[in-house]
Formats: structure tokens, C-alpha cells, sequence
DNA sequence: AGTTTATCCATAGATTAATATGGCATAATA
DNA sequence: TATTATGCCATATTAATCTATGGATAAACT
């Protein structure tokens, strides 16, 4: 990859553009239009280009070329693809249903799992039963889908048809969700599934 | 967006699919080889597949194709190109930058700002002294940054060469920064430097 | 000094690629 | 049933695009 001139990396940045913004590469006058000059002379930048690593082209294909780009870019680029989006639930009213598509409030961005494919989801929490846990009314838990947890964890524990966040206590002797503020009094003995587990929280504060 | 016949569909993808394996779209003909029919007919269904609303084409254009993505699509897409990383700094003893590339603890994932490009970091919170705020010992906070702030607003301030995390109050008259945690006493009338404005914070759960 | 590199131009093919037409058969739809 | 949409072919024409050549100047390099 040899160093460009000035008019050479010009060039090749035009060709990278007008793909992005076409679907599809210039021509060789297009790109002479752009410049101002001759067919003939974009042939020889894009020789140039060539001979340098820089640009990849097939024979006798109109809007032939290939950018070539930097391990740089090719890493730039990378990290941009190791994202994923995951669904914002809004909080539901008790029996109706948690995952319906028309209680999606947006998405949020997260960096993909590395390991296997365990489904995440988001929630916005309404209410300050998780106040003394600095869980505050607004705030979004990020959520990972699983059927069991740990005591002392975070769970989202569906409750008398109800989706609730709590924190898991005793589990192995006569589990009970715990509300992370004392004024609320935690539920023992109730019969409750857990949807998932509390992985992370965000919390957005108001900005213009 | 009307539906598309199966053909129709295998044509559209290959379109997409030729495009971004050779960053450039396919030729009628080059479409015609690859499903083993004539150009006259490959003409028949990039016309359909325009009628219908999945293909925009331009006139007398060589490989002049762009395939419209549906609104799925799109969002799929965005949260591939539209993110960034920005830098999480570690808590940082007084005297000491903050922004030293050796302070840099890891890249916390972030959708990119549309309006303008400010510029925006992460800090790992240490204390308790916010605890009252619901941040916490180990909390990620994403700040903004910027000189100046508004009463009630979290900001990242520069006090005797330390940076803290504080609530700005009356700021106007005898700005001081207020710790949101009782048996702290607040700043007051302390020169300081607002460093920037946290926007967001995170918080990880330990996960296995 | 001689050679290569970087920029330019002009022009004449050769090939690729898009467009225009007309025709045919079958399935879906009004 | 009449009409439209789908799916296919063949061919001629026009326009776009690439390729090849030759020439020129100035700067950088050997």
C-alpha cells in the first residue's frame, strides 16, 4: 500500500463515495466529469491506484472497481458490524401480553453476545419499587431470557400475570421476590416464573 | 410495496447480493446467466420489480441499479453503520489528566449523535457520593462534553484538579456542586471547571 | 543527466450494456 | 370471458463504457 498523492487519494475517495451513495461505483468519465479532466487521464490515476494496492479493478466492466481499504478502516469498519439492536418493551398492564410487537417503544443498541445466541430484550421500568436498588421510575434493564437465576440476582418475574422487577431471594428454600423499597412489602409464597434476568441498566438523562 | 413473486424475489436478492460482493451491481445480462434466461425477459422483471416499488433504476446507466430496502431492512442496516466507540476512562487521582490515553479502561458501544459531532466519553463512577442520585460505586456514566450546565444538572467537574461527579445548583448566582449523598457536604463557592454533562449511564450486573 | 512518476490532452476503435419491439404461452384476476 | 400479470425468447439499434495509443510538461528520484 503505497503512499498517494494528494489528486490520487481524491480520486479514490470519489470512487468510495459514489458507490455509497449510487450502490454503485462511477465510470471512468464520471470520474473525469467530477475533476474536471480527460478520460485519458483518469486512466492514469487509476493506474496509479492500481499499482499501488489501493484500487482493484475487472477487466472490461463498466463501474468495475474495488476500493481497497486500510486494516484501519477494515477494523473502523468491523467494530461498526459488532452491534445488534434489541427491542424496547414498554411496561403492561397485567394479562396482557409483554413480547407484542405493538409494545416495542424502540431499540436499543448493543454490542453483539461473543457466546451463542442468548436472547436479550429491554424494559422500562414504571413505578420505584427499586428505588433502594438505584433502579429509578424511567429507567431501561437490559434483560436476558432465562427461566432460572441466582439468589440475590435481578429478575423480571411474571406475577399474577404481571411482568415486575425484583431481586430473587432464597430460591432453593421458599423463594420470594424482594422490592427494593421498604415501603413496598415483598411477595412470599406466590406462585411466580421468571421471564429473565437484569443484565444492565441505562438510564437517559433529558437531554436537548 | 406490493409483493413480489418468488422470481422476483430471487432476482431482487441476487441484485443486492452481486452488489455487495462485487461493490458493484450486476448487468441485465449478468442477471440473465445467472438465473439461464435471455436479457428480453430479464428486462420483464426489473420492470415489474420497479412497478412494485422494490427497484429503483437510472436511465441508460450501466449496472444503474438500487434495490429499496424495506423499513426492517433499514433498521438492520443503521445499527450496522451508526454506532461508535467512544472511551471509558478510569477514575483518575487529583493532579492527574483525565483524558490520558493510558487511563482508557475499554470502549463502551454508542449510537451515533446525528446533530453535529460533539464529542462524548465514559467514566467509571468511584464513591458513593451520588448514591442518593441512584449512580453508583462502579457505574458507567456517559458525559457530553461541554463548559457549561444548567441548575440540576449532573456534571463531571474539575475541582482541585480532581475530576467528581456533582449536581450543579444556582449556577447563576454562587454556582457550588452539590453531592448527592447526605453525609457528604456539598461544594460551595469553590472555584470549579465544568468539564462535561453526563447524558446517560450504565450499569453492568455482574454476568457470568 | 537520465529515468521514472505524476498530471495532463485528444482520439479512434472495440466491447459492453441498455433500450426498443414483437411474439408466445400460461396463470391469475376482474 | 376478457384482461392483466407473469415468464419466456429473439433480434436490431443506440448509447455507454472501456481500451489502446501517442504526445506533452513538470517534478521527483537514481
Amino acid at each position: 500500500m503505497d503512499k498517494l498523492t494528494l489528486k490520487q487519494k481524491r480520486i479514490l475517495d470519489f470512487i468510495e463515495k459514489h458507490r455509497v451513495e449510487n450502490t454503485y461505483p462511477p465510470t471512468l468519465k464520471e470520474i473525469g466529469d467530477n475533476f474536471g479532466i480527460t478520460i485519458g487521464t483518469v486512466q492514469d490515476h487509476i493506474y496509479a491506484l492500481q499499482k499501488k494496492g489501493h484500487l482493484e479493478r475487472k477487466k472490461d466492466i463498466a463501474r468495475g472497481f474495488r476500493v481497497i481499504k486500510s486494516q484501519e478502516e477494515e477494523f473502523f469498519d468491523k467494530n461498526k458490524t459488532d452491534t445488534e439492536l434489541i427491542p424496547l418493551y414498554g411496561n403492561v398492564a397485567a394479562g396482557e401480553p409483554i413480547f407484542a410487537n405493538d409494545n416495542i417503544q424502540g431499540y436499543i443498541t448493543m454490542e453483539k453476545n461473543s457466546k451463542g445466541h442468548n436472547i436479550r430484550f429491554a424494559l422500562r421500568i414504571k413505578g420505584d419499587s427499586m428505588i433502594d436498588s438505584g433502579i429509578y421510575d424511567g429507567d431501561i434493564v437490559i434483560v436476558r431470557k432465562q427461566d432460572t437465576a441466582e439468589d440475590g440476582e435481578i429478575v423480571i418475574a411474571l406475577l399474577d400475570d404481571e411482568a415486575t422487577v425484583k431481586t430473587l431471594r432464597n430460591k432453593n428454600i421458599k423463594a420470594y421476590l424482594e422490592a427494593s423499597n421498604s415501603k413496598y412489602k415483598s411477595i412470599i409464597n406466590k406462585p411466580f416464573q421468571i421471564i429473565g434476568k437484569v443484565i444492565e441498566l441505562r438510564r437517559d438523562y433529558n437531554v436537548i
